[in-house]
DNA sequence: CTGAAAGCGCTAACAC
DNA sequence: GTGTTAGCGCTTTCAG
């Protein structure tokens, strides 16, 4: 299949560089290395051979030698790239790209297809790199947390269960997010505030129905307004209809996501309601649903490309034989624009 | 700066797999790498003793071996990183990646600083990859043209300049799809049809300049009213205003993107018109600005999905061997919402 | 502190 | 067809 390409190496070797520094391999190998244990006269000479020649080391005998790969994998279910234009995932790549710029990895994305996931455990386990970091969206699929034993993994999200293997991963604070955008709303003086949630079996969902919970609770208000989605627009319609149409007073809404918000919108305006006058209503996610909507969506930041810096972050410590914490949970910002 | 980390290889080796199905090592190298002189027999010991051991081949040594890497990157400038959550662009990264899923190359991931370019350009030229696709969103910077003489090249997006080093690239048809935009305009039979466009030392504000005068020269119209924005919504709301400030009159308008055709929603709103009614809008991309601005927006859908997996589909091609067109140009599709 | 030597796991002539 | 023999370019003991 993959023929005729032979680059012929255009850079010079490590060996060059030695005759031209007029040491050894293994000098040369050193100082490329950053060992304490070198001249400084040796080193001065070497790095001017080195920028001399344009040297550049060849990764694959690199790591070939010391057994180790300096790449970092970066798996996304294939489910997940469906959605990749959401933006938030995007961001995450970005952050760990920028992240692991500094670095002296390399990030190599991997499609995990879900009808042959052997292959992407093969080629985890093959050898092919140091470590990996794992997306899954909301979904909180953990199922590569077993290879977690094997090689150094970071998860994007927080498992569906907590006791999963007690896999390493960053994720937003979504309770925390949650409680809060619900305190504005409390704040405001709303005191009959439904929420919308995701399904229960998704932590984004699960836990943005324990921090709203928790701050009606703290309040003392009533938190039986309960309808769930399944984050699209057209579920948080279907949702706010079902509320509006059990007749109890609604003066504040939480959705669990803005484009579930968005829906929620349409719902309350056929109900000829206004928002913020009638319902004041709090988003989560920041996304240009929200940003988008008329009155402009009051909602939750979440630190996307944050999240991806520190998944990668972190997973560079763990390389590198650091203690890191298992669970690092990043803050949210609350956002508030014209529904509220 | 990394230590501790040796994984220990945990598969077994080529020499394992030979010893194993008693044959050398060369012929197991010769069955993995699908060589046709093998006897089928031996091909069937050989992959059983793959199977049995779960072997898997080492990339680094197998690269090392054959000086041939497996890999290819997807250069992404870091300014187009900022702007990563530009779901256009996140497009093309999924395309990349599941077209690439189905070859034996992998995927490699490189921000390149802007202000450190040549960290990018010894890492592609320093044999850590066969080949690179690079993206510079709607800039056309080929500035890594040079490079396309020793390594493997594809851009996305046409270059500023075309005889710039005749670079290999995949680019939607902006042309085709500004023409069929303003050939539906005139269809609906408007005939002071305006235009909003980018900068023009953009390939995307140019060409759809291009298209849009073509449509209107051949339908022998006033190709006059331009105004230039730099594709955000603000300077589309801008380019409004003065439009309809020179007081000529106006009952269609093109946009160069759907981001500037909301920013002239609010525009045209605001000097009271209304849309279709007044002025019919087309704008151009397909993303979330058009569909939840009101009324939608009929816009110029881009295959961004299919612009990734060309991009790879063609580098793929040329390592191996196989002669491939310089430049692909990918349909458009127009989507017919409210606004026309 | 530096050099010599022995591989890392695999591929690719070259013989047989 | 299959085995033998050299390395690919680098790191890493082990001496000195």
């Amino acid at each position: 299949m993959t023929t005729e390409q032979v680059p012929g190496r255009t850079v010079p070797t490590l060996e060059a560089v030695a005759a031209r520094a007029g040491v050894s391999r293994a000098t040369v190998s050193r100082v490329v290395n950053g060992s304490p244990k070198v001249t400084a006269e040796v080193v001065a000479a070497v790095e001017r051979a080195i920028a001399d020649l344009n040297y550049v080391p060849n990764r694959a005998a690199r790591s070939l030698a010391s057994r180790r790969t300096q790449v970092v994998a970066l798996v996304v279910p294939e489910s997940t790239a469906k959605v990749f234009a959401d933006p938030f995932f995007a961001s995450i790549v970005q952050g760990v790209a920028l992240s692991l710029a500094d670095t002296e990895y390399t990030l190599n994305m991997v499609i995990s297809s879900e009808t042959n996931p052997d292959k992407t455990r093969r080629y985890l386990m093959g050898g092919n790199v140091d470590g990996a970091l794992v997306v899954s969206h909301h979904s909180g699929d953990h199922s590569y947390a077993q290879l977690g034993t094997s090689l150094p993994l970071v998860f994007g999200g927080r498992p569906v269960s907590e006791s999963e293997h007690a896999s390493y991963y960053v994720d937003v604070d979504n309770v925390a997010g949650a409680r809060t955008a619900t305190e504005h709303l409390i704040e405001r003086g709303r005191r009959n505030i439904a929420l919308i949630t995701g399904p229960q079996d998704m932590p984004a969902g699960l836990d943005r129905y324990t921090g709203w919970k928790q701050a009606m609770d703290a309040a003392g208000l009533d938190s039986t307004q309960v309808a769930y989605g399944d984050f699209s627009p057209a579920s948080g319609l279907e949702a706010m209809r079902r509320l509006l149409a059990a007749g109890r007073p609604i003066d504040g809404l939480f959705a669990a996501n803005d484009q579930m918000a968005a829906g929620a919108y349409s719902a309350i305006h056929e109900a000829g309601l206004s928002i913020p006058g009638d319902v004041a209503v709090v988003g989560y996610d920041d996304d240009s649903f929200g940003l988008m909507s008329t009155p402009p969506l009051t909602t939750v930041h979440q630190p996307s490309i944050g999240l991806g810096e520190a998944m990668a972050r972190i997973l560079v410590r763990r390389l590198a034989g650091e203690p890191v914490d298992r669970v690092t949970l990043l803050p949210t910002e609350l956002v508030i624009r014209q529904s509220t």
